[in-house]
DNA sequence: ACCTGAACACCGTTCAAGT
DNA sequence: ACCTGAACACCGTTCAAGT
């Protein structure tokens, strides 16, 4: 977990403008944002914040239940605002905005990629609001009882699934070594034993899942994004039970 | 992390039936399918392997590497087998059985769920062959070119997407008292705030996603699941040039 | 080649005290 | 109510030795 080389931690470093949970938060937030998962820690914070470790606790149960909270701040704006064409027919561009707004805010902080998609277990950490949303789209579009849960629940997994391994962060620790490793790699294939892949290696060298060496962050699949969300607005308007209402 | 409560490692166990990279993983695989994510660590599984923990490091580069083969380890059956009527004309079938056993493996290792989303950003610890059959797979059902790389990134994100979040786990601390909290506030539900949400409560406590107090592991989705899947497949022919070829 | 043994620089969290 | 201070029981990883 690359400890070596960090600069020594002796003492709070500020005077301490005063805690608080809401400075707690966003401090673990903007040091997750600067040094990754792997070099957050709760000591790391309270030098951060100018206090001693055990300070922190005063505002947070354990690392788990911050990590919670910071997950919750950082998905704070994917709700989209009540003037996003809700109710103007077309519930398409609402899931469309939604989808969107959830991807802008994984890529502002590609370093919780994981935990935010971790984080849909429960409400603990995700506003209700944007439960109640989805709901009442989905329902004015046509979608109840049973099958409101199906798309619901297709609704917020197809959220989080392409975003979640789009920005996914390789280990930290040798990213240079690591990724020249694996673009050699790739561009070694055998093209008897993988020909499809062989054949098409230009186009999906570094521009496909599982074939990549960096993420969303220095390469985004902005046009496989959009195919995604296409395939699974279409999909979602055969579920429907007149066939395709309301076309965009 | 939970550290107080755990017995007191001193020193090595077993008389070490002579060491391996593959019992390495396997055991690491092991202690983290009993014991969780948290619960595991290098010191720890060395003692299992009945070593010192710098003995591990002879077999595996550190820590992240480990993880990595270990979910390599864990996606090992999720390839279909050359049987499954690839080339029966129907590619939706096989796509179907490729997203069950992605599901299958996350089910039988819900602890690594979120690693094993996460490592898809690279082939580093997944199958190539993976790749190479998907491809095949699309390229025969009539995807090709710029259209093949975001049927397959699709694929790919349908695949990872709802299983991550279905068999995400909560902290491992105090989930009892964890759950139970959440139930609560969930029944609690503000019926003028959060209409839609009050009058499907039954339907969607516990089965829906952020609304659950528990995962996939003790109440899995089937029934979304499925849907999920189907509007996906649906979405996928819809991009299909010729319009729906080869209707299943 | 494979493992021991000691050491380094960290962790999260608890508990008792201070103000 | 909010923070200090000390302590406990752990970590991952490096390096030098052993066999």
């Amino acid at each position: 977990m690359t400890i070596r080389q960090r600069a020594k931690r002796t003492r709070p470093e500020r005077p301490a403008e005063t805690l608080s949970k809401q400075r707690v938060v966003a401090t673990a937030l903007s040091i997750i944002d600067r040094e990754g998962m792997d070099a957050f820690s709760m000591r790391g914070l309270a030098q951060a914040l100018g206090v001693y470790p055990t300070a922190v606790y005063w505002y947070v149960a354990n690392r788990n239940a911050l990590l919670a909270e910071v997950v919750a701040h950082a998905l704070r704006d994917v709700v989209p605002p009540e003037d996003v064409a809700q109710d103007l027919g077309d519930w398409t561009v609402w899931l469309k905005d939604l989808f969107g707004r959830y991807r802008n805010a994984v890529q502002r902080h590609p370093n919780l990629a994981a935990l935010m998609g971790a984080q849909m277990v429960s409400n603990a950490g995700v506003n209700p609001v944007l439960v109640e949303k989805i709901l009442t789209v989905l329902s004015a579009a046509g979608f109840k009882d049973e099958r409101l849960v199906r798309a619901f629940n297709s609704v917020v997994a197809v959220m989080t699934g392409f975003v979640t391994i789009e920005f996914a962060t390789a280990p930290t620790e040798d990213r240079d070594r690591w990724a020249a490793e694996l673009k050699r790699a790739i561009h070694a294939v055998d093209a008897r034993e993988h020909p499809v892949l062989a054949r098409n290696l230009p186009r999906l060298a570094n521009r496909a899942f599982i074939v990549r060496w960096q993420n969303g962050i220095d390469v985004p699949l902005d046009d496989s994004f959009e195919t995604y969300i296409d395939v699974a607005i279409k999909g979602l308007r055969q579920l429907l039970p007149n066939g395709r209402r309301r076309v965009s």
